[in-house]
DNA sequence: CATAACATTACATCTTGTTTACATCTTGAT
DNA sequence: ATCAAGATGTAAACAAGATGTAATGTTATG
């Protein structure tokens, strides 16, 4: 599988811009449709897509047609809503959908909920590429040209979020938080060697950029 | 994404001078409402702004009206609240705001609170570009025709500052505080050192002005 | 209990930042 | 224009700090 196709329909343009800029960094493909018909044309002519967020409150067609072809087509949604939208209605929405959010919203969070509603769905992508690495996650395994490099769970799981922030400078801290976990009490330099020892096993020397004074980048 | 838009909303000509003078040099494009029917018409035309900067005692269009709107848009909110200003309305504001600051405020601060509710929001413009460079704050790189060009960190947040505050001539002081921090106690001469290191690398003996008995301009 | 995984430590090595010193350039008064 | 005083450019030295990595002891795991 690819990159996770990701379906977007809000006619509002700031948020839309929000939005694509966003899940475009975080690695999603995106089709951008700015109100109900051109989202039905969309679906229409093809429905492969691993996720929709859908606005609420559409011109046009109602956001009700939409998410039964939607439904039909087993792609799952997430809607959007503002706090004062038509109560009834959107719960009636809200109800079919597999989860929604209110606006105004952290894209953090949105980045957050997309995540698991595709996991739910099984439709999360389950391989990362990098390079010439090739990172499986149902598998828990590195493939290196084909071959396999087995690496130990700790490497593993660093490499991973490295790899999902490819070309993102991050530092020994935000490792230590997303690998380790927001609480762990722990030295910084244990980054450092198991860093070391993804570069040893993967000859990622060059790819693995030391940022001085930082953290590590894994480029492309 | 191009520079980050914003809207200020400020009955008071003078602070509103300030305001639009100071966001313009730090790179941000402003549009500028005198009045809250001003900005009412504003928003309705046009939706596609980063973010806010809400005078709270406004003639006309009470501010309640103008953060409906904009929150429905996504569009982050920064209010401006005189010290004494109604507390009861003010608070009632506050909330759906996210940040304010009481007039008067320091200008330095008003861009740092700025720029944090930008990156909240997901808007922050992250790459930087002056004349033939390309700075990725994310990547924390410098680019020069496509060309990486390795840089030191100290460089590196040094030129930072330089390309937020392009065409403005920034004392050595200054740029101590901005990029050492407001405690640092050293020599301001560092500062021509890396600059010289900067110049050297980049090859911006030009573009890097010195301003006798000042400091440095970046031009673009 | 044996093994593997892990965090930490210790130390070698490399990087980086600051200062110094002196050359060169500016500035402004004459 | 000339000159002195001061400001800036810059190479080099040094000290402080950061990183790479092997070894150690401890903790999980089966």
């Amino acid at each position: 599988m690819a990159r996770n196709r990701i379906l977007v329909v809000e006619d509002d343009e700031s948020i839309h811009k929000v939005i694509v800029k966003n899940l475009t960094a975080a690695g999603y493909a995106v089709l951008p449709c700015f109100d109900g018909e051109q989202a039905a044309k969309t679906i229409a002519r093809d429905t492969d897509f691993d996720l929709a967020l859908l606005d609420v409150m559409l011109p046009g067609i109602d956001g009700f047609a939409l998410l039964g072809v939607l439904r039909h087509a087993q792609i799952p949604v997430i809607f959007l809503t503002a706090r004062n939208d038509v109560e009834s209605k959107v719960r009636g929405l809200r109800d079919g959908a597999d989860d929604y959010i209110v606006k105004p919203f952290e894209v953090l969070e949105l980045l957050v909920r997309i995540e698991k509603v595709l996991e739910r769905a099984g439709k999360l992508r389950q391989v990362l590429e990098v390079g010439p690495l090739t990172i499986n996650l149902l598998e828990r395994s590195v493939r290196q040209n084909g071959e396999e490099i087995p690496l130990k769970p700790m490497e593993f799981d660093l490499l991973v979020m490295l790899a999902k922030n490819k070309n993102i400078a991050l530092s020994r801290e935000r490792l230590l938080h997303g690998v380790w976990g927001v609480d762990y009490q722990g030295e910084t330099r244990t980054v450092d060697v198991h860093i070391a020892q993804i570069r040893k096993k993967l000859g990622l020397n060059e790819q693995i950029k030391t940022v001085s004074k930082l953290g590590y980048r894994l480029e492309d």
